[in-house]
DNA sequence: TGAACTTCGTTAGGAAGTTAACTAACGAAG
DNA sequence: CTTCGTTAGTTAACTTCCTAACGAAGTTCA
């Protein structure tokens, strides 16, 4: 009989418990829930009852009676994260304890088939329990948890094109792509263990995802960490212009600048940032300069934010921000200017974003399990 | 009988409430701390038996039985809040409640004797429960509780002068004034009811207080809002410098900015930022356009601050922010660079650096006795 | 093989909090 | 002055969790 009671509140933290490492035994559940054994037990009881949890295997730690292991059950369903990227669209479908079901990779302009067909990838029968789409843009913030839409029109005619292949019912959360990226790194990447950080990721744009207590903050209009709209340039006897940041310092201010200063005797002139970087790796001169001189760009905008923030740790991503190579330069004009800050290069790239984006899926449907399974609420 | 053993988990929570509130019947306590009548009643009963709250009188509602009204005892104790003013120290002691119960104003020089005045005022009886001082520094990270001292040097002396006259045994926190005053802003000041906005105080330097959440955020330095490192002057072809920022946003830079433009027909030059504030708010003309090259000025830092963070509400303070005649010109650089965002004018002032130490020091107080009265842990 | 040890899981009793129902106190209306 | 409606506070039964102790199921060593 399908049982679509509530939870108890133990049963929902154990569950919880067990979504966030995937399987434990009863006494490894009680130690990470606070919970004691017999409340455990109740609740992996609960748990099995509905199918949400199912005996796996057994355990045996050397000496000693060998523990149960128990693992999410059928029941427990899925949830679906898309990265509706510049260039592509990026699709996962994980378990509730972040185990990657499906997987889907297509152009932009074939965003929904991206969808749909990881969509068809995941288990019929139990239920998809929250969607997150990253967009690169700002998202209003979050209401009732669903029918929210970028709140510019940059990212509105993607999202919209999406919006068709997914199911109806299932709760759809927005989330900008950098703060989900800044969640994977936090997760998996190169913040993991800490509490706060910012994830400044320069690509094209600039954009800062920031961690505060592992939560990201979103800002009251869902714009934090919107780097671009810093007052650039700013000097006594000049006016800042909106975007103007983004023109100096993100990707294609770099290749233009290499333009201007490279000569015919240099070889010919890099069309991409990964050639430049390439060559400035080699110690080829005119590209080594002009990386030395991205770096303390970099290193300015790493001030801005630890300016306001202190927050300990910066990462940075993004096509033309996390080189190692630009490291010391970014680490020295930081020093320069502002606070004791660590920097690190990003370890998971392009993928960030739907990473993140599925960790955000998980721990919202998590939440659809534990406080009462709300489909229509 | 002294009981010093520790509150159940329940009667922490009522006396959590009731120093909130100050006073409040049983029932009203059972809405706030979201008990029931039973438990509130154990609990009230239980604090009663520690002298943590009495019974000071009954309430009619109109209609029925009449409620006994309780408020904090004997026992509950008090705090002590310092302000370390770059010309005055101000000393204010409260009771767990926030009611005043001394004040002492001193000169800077005679800070040791402000502490000891307002000491002497506080009732004898009951505990001193928590100290905390405001400076004008960046104070390290809170790891014990106790035993902090500003960062730098520039505060250190003046602490050090101020230390010898507080009690021993009693934990003394450090806390950033910028920071104190947002706190001050947003429990009874411009910012009530919000949960997040950043208070941007200008006079002779630029500080920044950050509230996410009802919380300062402090960061890894403690140096979260020290806006004096952004980086300034920052172009194409200028190199950001250390301090720039200040000398050119803060009061003396404004008041220098106004001795080069005044000629012998604008009668005599304004020595201080009130007198400008004064003659630009007749209209009276060098002043006026000093005034709003200078609005303009503080809502590109304002930019600078909604850029990373989006707090939805900037509050201007400090001797030459918090001037309403700042804010048209304010909100049109702000609107022109960023994002929608409320500014408004500091409610306060110059007490909000205490009476948000206070603030604070009332809530490390509560803490030391909800948490089981760890003096020296 | 069986005693000793260690870890797992359950059983039993108790602490802390909840809901529901009852008694107590107060004002107003007849 | 009594009665009724309303609100305060208490008592009782139940829920949910914890701690402590015990039985069950393994491993190790003689």
């Amino acid at each position: 009989m399908a049982e679509a009671s509530r939870l108890t509140e133990s049963a929902g933290a154990v569950f919880a418990v067990l979504a966030q490492v995937g399987s434990a035994t009863r006494p490894q559940l009680a130690s990470l829930a606070g919970l004691s054994k017999p409340t455990v037990s109740a609740a992996v009881a609960e748990l099995e009852g509905a199918r949400l949890a199912t005996h796996s295997g057994t355990s045996s730690s050397g000496t000693g009676r060998s523990a149960a292991v128990y693992g999410l059950g059928a029941a427990s369903g899925s949830v679906l994260a898309v990265d509706l990227g510049p260039a592509r669209t990026r699709v996962r479908g994980c378990a509730l304890d972040g185990t990657l079901l499906a997987e889907a990779d297509t152009p932009r302009t074939r965003a929904a088939d991206a969808v749909r067909e990881a969509l068809a990838a995941l288990p019929a029968g139990a239920p998809l329990r929250a969607i997150v789409v990253a967009v690169g843009d700002v998202t209003a913030p979050d209401r009732a948890g669903s029918g929210m839409r970028p709140a510019t029109a940059k990212a509105g005619p993607v999202f919209d094109a999406v919006s068709v292949a997914l199911p109806p019912g299932v709760p759809v959360h927005l989330e900008n792509n950098v703060n989900c990226a800044a969640l994977a790194e936090l997760h998996e990447g190169a913040a993991r263990g800490r509490r706060t950080f910012g994830y400044l990721r320069i690509g094209v744009g600039v954009g800062l995802g920031i961690v505060i207590g592992g939560q990201v903050l979103r800002g009251a209009n869902g714009a934090a960490g919107e780097l671009a709209r810093l007052p650039y340039p700013w000097d006594d006897d000049r006016e800042p212009r909106q975007e103007a940041l983004e023109a100096y310092v993100g990707s294609h201010a770099l290749l233009r600048r290499a333009a201007e200063i490279w000569r015919e005797a240099d070889g010919p002139c890099p069309r991409t940032a990964d050639r430049l970087f390439a060559l400035a790796a080699q110690g080829r001169e005119p590209a080594r300069a002009v990386v030395a001189r991205h770096a303390a760009d970099v290193g300015r905008l790493a001030a801005a934010v630890t300016a306001v923030l202190d927050p300990g740790l910066i990462v940075l991503g993004g096509s033309t921000g996390a080189d190692p190579q630009l490291l010391p330069g970014v680490r020295a004009e930081l020093d320069r200017l502002s606070w004791p800050t660590e920097v690190v290069s990003s370890q998971i790239g392009d993928l960030g974003t739907v990473a993140g984006a599925a960790r955000l899926a998980v721990a919202k449907g998590v939440q659809t399990v534990t406080e009462g399974a709300r489909v229509k609420d």
